[in-house]
RNA sequence: GGGUCCCUAGCUCAAUUGGCAGAGCAGCGGCCUUUUAAGCCGCGGGUUCUGGGUUCGAGUCCCAGGGGGCUCACCA
């Protein structure tokens, strides 16, 4: 490691900068200060012209060189901070001896942070600038900077490096300032309607909420196997039980499946439960709260994705699952009502569904197939088979269905939410029957929880309950059609197999 | 995991039928005191992802591996 910067492994570039690091060093140039004395962000020097105060004192502004165009005895530069661009203009006889010639035009390079003092002055075509008389180095950059015009395009390093593809791509950092908005909006929403903001374990002995495999780890002192959640489900219903009406929790999720566009193995997932509410007022209030972070984020509450305009606007359309699958394949699920009959069906219109798959799943896969992909205005698809459903409560009406609904757009499954399954004896053999199918190979079934159950015991309201992919919504409002543009370090695989077996060698030997 | 496409200079991209690996930006040397991707002259820069193979000759063809994109499967 330490022959990382030695010059046999770096490039041409890397050792011009290096050697303009040592030059300034012995010219006695500090390089990397400590502090900084800058009097104004570029946005704020922008705005102390603007009020016809410039002119009157210098200022110094601090950002990374982006640009450098160099006319002969003066330059024009482009400084960059956090909250804007500002051009700097570098005359040879307003620096001090020597400065301009032997540092300013030799030393520096693009993508070094600097500061610049001087007054504020308008050029002859009327840019701001900076009317330098004093420069100094904040931070050198050795590493040569990604193409000035084309940035970064290549998307292994975009998410790899991201700090590259954010330096170099200006307008991927709005992406990341927008998830911020969406995340401060739905915060805002439900404070604001009386739901406290609760953390609970990430490390869990039961894993449970949601049908997904987990990660495992493991607790070297307690000799115990936990499980990385895959949902929050069960421990916020265990505070509806101890007496809060609403909560919710804003957080990371991990699922041990394969990644894609609306897919990464660790995900931000929102949700909420609210007690004396069933699905139908959980309904009311997802097209609220997705409403009003439209209007926190873009303004308004119809949006453009991939070239789709989206009415977010409530109400949004309801629509009973069976009835969707129906009139998008022909097949009316409950006419089969096991799954070699429902297979057989599905096979008439041209699937292979696996031969393990239970009936559940085939429902599913029809859904996922020929309804969610044309799902592009919000919808929910409403009432679901209460076999993938085990957390669900049962449809007075109809005991085969729950009161479950999942939300879609823009093709892509939003949210999912029902009346909770607040009677234990009930909840109970739901689970039992879970375990049957792990049992029998699924392994994505719910394990039991028995403390789960417990609590139930001493009684939780009638509540209803809603999870949301945070990133997924992400991507509505920055129009993206990967989960990895909102992601700002997504998961990909090891880049280098010969690092990763070296790193893999000092654990076991510090073992 | 399957299919498929891609990987060439720091970045963005070329390279005809298998025949001397190139351009723009960036870098280096020079000119230039009002530019906006500044301009002009000159120069250097390559493990063509890795390892094998075929061939007189491989960026190009074949095999294996790595990584990435898309897609299918998986994923309530």
């Amino acid at each position: 490691m330490q022959e990382l910067f030695a010059p046999e492994n770096l490039g041409d570039q890397e050792r011009a900068r290096l050697a303009n690091l040592e030059a300034l060093r012995a010219a006695d140039v500090a390089t990397y200060p400590a502090r900084v004395k800058r009097t104004h962000t570029i946005a704020q020097a922008r705005a102390l012209y603007e009020q016809g105060d410039a002119g009157v004192e210098p200022v110094t502004v601090t950002g990374r060189l982006k640009r450098i165009r160099v006319m002969g005895k003066m330059s024009f530069a482009d400084l960059e901070d956090g909250s804007g661009q500002i051009q700097l203009v570098v005359k040879r006889d307003n620096l001090p001896e020597g400065w301009y010639n032997n540092i300013w035009k030799k030393l520096i390079d693009l993508g070094d942070f600097i500061g610049a003092t001087g007054p504020l002055i308008a050029t002859k075509t009327g840019e701001l600038s900076v009317d330098v008389v004093e420069i100094q180095f904040l931070a050198k950059a050795l590493k040569p900077m990604p193409d000035k015009w084309h940035g970064v395009k290549d998307a292994e390093t975009r998410y790899r490096r991201r700090y590259v593809d954010l330096l170099a791509n200006p307008p991927v950092r709005d992406i990341f300032r927008t998830r911020a908005a969406v995340l401060r909006a739905l915060r805002e929403y439900l404070d604001g309607e009386g739901f406290l903001e609760v953390e609970t374990p990430i490390l869990q002995p039961i894993y449970g909420g949601a049908a997904a495999r987990p990660f495992v780890t493991h607790h070297n002192q307690l000799h115990q196997d936990l499980y990385l959640r895959i949902s929050f489900e069960l421990y916020l219903k265990r505070l509806l039980v101890g007496g809060y009406d609403r909560v919710y929790e804003i957080g990371r999720d991990f699922r041990n499946e394969g990644v894609s566009f609306k897919h990464n193995p660790e995900f931000t997932q929102l949700e909420f439960y609210e007690a004396y509410a069933d699905y139908y007022d959980v309904m009311r209030r997802t097209e609220e709260m997705i409403a009003h972070v439209a209007r926190q984020v873009t303004g308004g509450t119809v949006i453009e994705w991939q070239g789709h305009v989206i009415d977010l606007t409530p109400p949004w359309t309801r629509l009973p699952l069976r009835q969707a699958i129906l009139d998008a394949t022909g097949i009316d699920y409950e006419a089969y009502p096991d799954a070699a009959s429902l297979a057989d069906a599905m096979r008439a219109i041209g699937h292979e569904p696996s031969a393990d798959s239970n009936w559940g799943k085939l429902v599913d896969s029809l859904m996922a197939k020929h309804v969610e992909p044309n799902l592009i205005q919000p919808t929910f698809l409403i009432d679901y088979p209460r076999d993938v459903s085990p957390l669900a409560k049962a449809s007075d009406e109809d005991p085969r269905q729950v009161e479950r609904f999942e939300g879609f757009m823009a093709g892509m499954e939003v949210c999912n939410a029902f009346s909770e399954l607040n009677d234990p004896i009930d909840q109970l053999q739901r689970f039992i029957d879970e375990n049957y199918r792990a049992a029998h190979g699924d392994d994505e079934a719910h394990p039991v929880d028995v403390d789960y159950i417990e609590a139930l015991s001493y009684g939780m309201p009638p509540a209803g309950g809603f999870g949301m992919g945070v990133d997924r919504l992400t991507m509505l409002f920055t129009d993206r059609e990967t989960i990895r543009e909102v992601l700002l370090f997504p998961h990909l695989r090891s880049s280098d197999s010969k690092a990763e077996v070296a790193a893999e060698a000092e654990v076991d030997e510090a073992d």
